[in-house]
DNA sequence: TGGTTGATATCGCAA
DNA sequence: TTGCGATGTCAACCA
């Protein structure tokens, strides 16, 4: 069976149903319960209605009604305990580095379910960054003309850099792609890049490859006299 | 009751079920699918068994078997379809800014569960960067002798700095808060700001506060003549 | 393991 | 709405 299932269990149920699939399968329980946090930071959600889910990677998620983020979680590789204590069920998920301790009680599991889901997941993405630079580096008058890529992830001592190449007079020029509209961020970040490959014999340009730029991003683009070409990843 | 539950359903089934609870509820769907996104990206997800979650607000996860990442996603205001075509079950969800359309394909759902969710939720996190800044400003001494914190979130035409003041001498400081250990990012967000506010008769100091710094950071950090002050967010 | 960056980042806030 | 930065960001990649 690709499923099992609890209705109103008792919690000694649920803890011996989370014992017995927590490493197989992904757990989901709709309960009422309050989460306790403390690691990177501290937090406290009082009792309330939500869906916690359990995943066999270690992986912990609290969902509530709203938002795409859970409320509380657990990444993968955290360890996981189940046990009652004062006739609460609690669920404790452990993070050894950083520490962080996870720790979900509740008095009420209305509905336990176990879920086999598929392992070898078959998923292709299209219009990240990297194929920008791909493309790029395949047609480079995509960026002007006489332009010519030569290395991709150049690693410098304050960063990786997108794609260094020549332009037609031969001077070496820094390329930061960016998939989305370009901010003050990625300005600063290929600003850092071109100090580091500047010299007081030789002049380095700066090009930011991006579908768009904000306006205060292209007003310090211009300040340190660096340069932009419009590219959409989609395009 | 606070939950409402279908095993082994038809998909006919399934397509009642989630309009009648789509507005209301928070409906998980243990079920094979594939599932197509097209928006800022592109992706296609081979059929596999998975968890599909769909709340009110229009947040809409399909989660696999690791990992704290939802393997596809539509975030909170975009809105759902269901029908039945060639057989299939087809979860649509369009989101209109940007434009981007998730499609869940399903011949297979093995449990529909609609849980009822808390709205009003009760959270408090701790040790946050504005509670970092919030103690310099009562404690400036954290910082220096003689440091006088002026404002905070003191807004630029290159991004808003967290914290503004004056040393003993009576020179500007502008102060970066990380609630982390400091990364390069880091030093050249202060530096933007730090360059703004410098003119040719004022100089301005900068400085990082965090709990550290990385190696490369505080190489960068030297090299533009900046400062780091170690701060824990936690003690 | 630590450091750096990308992401369909998401989210909250301010102009 | 757009821009900007924080996030317990997560996750991949590389040294």
């Amino acid at each position: 069976m690709v499923y099992d299932i609890l209705e109103n269990p008792t919690l000694k149920d649920v803890e011996r149903f989370v014992q017995e699939y927590g490493n197989s399968r992904v757990i989901l329980l709709h309960l009422n319960c309050r989460v306790d946090y403390d690691g990177r930071a501290k937090s406290v959600l009082d009792y309330g209605d939500r869906i916690l889910m359990l995943k066999p990677d270690g992986s912990v998620l609290v969902h509530s009604r709203e938002k795409r983020e859970p409320v509380n979680w657990q990444p993968p590789g955290s360890v996981l305990s189940v046990f009652l204590r004062e006739g609460n069920l609690v669920i404790k998920s452990l993070r050894r580095r950083p520490k962080e301790v996870l720790t979900v009680t509740s008095s009420k599991v209305y509905v336990a379910l176990a879920c086999e889901c598929s392992d070898g997941e078959n998923f292709t993405l299209w219009f990240s960054e990297a194929e920008m630079v791909d493309k790029v580096f395949d047609n480079p008058e995509l960026i002007e003309d006489g332009f010519k890529p030569l290395k991709r992830e150049v690693s410098t001592p304050f960063g990786s850099v997108d794609l260094i190449g020549l332009d037609k007079s031969g001077n070496p020029v820094v390329l930061e792609f960016k998939r989305a509209t370009a901010q003050l961020q990625a300005v600063s970040q290929l600003k850092r890049y071109v100090d580091y490959f500047t010299t007081n014999t030789q002049k380095v340009r700066g090009i930011i490859v991006a579908p768009g730029i904000t306006p205060s991003a292209l007003r310090l683009l211009r300040k340190y006299g660096l340069e932009f070409v419009r590219l959409d990843p989609r395009s």
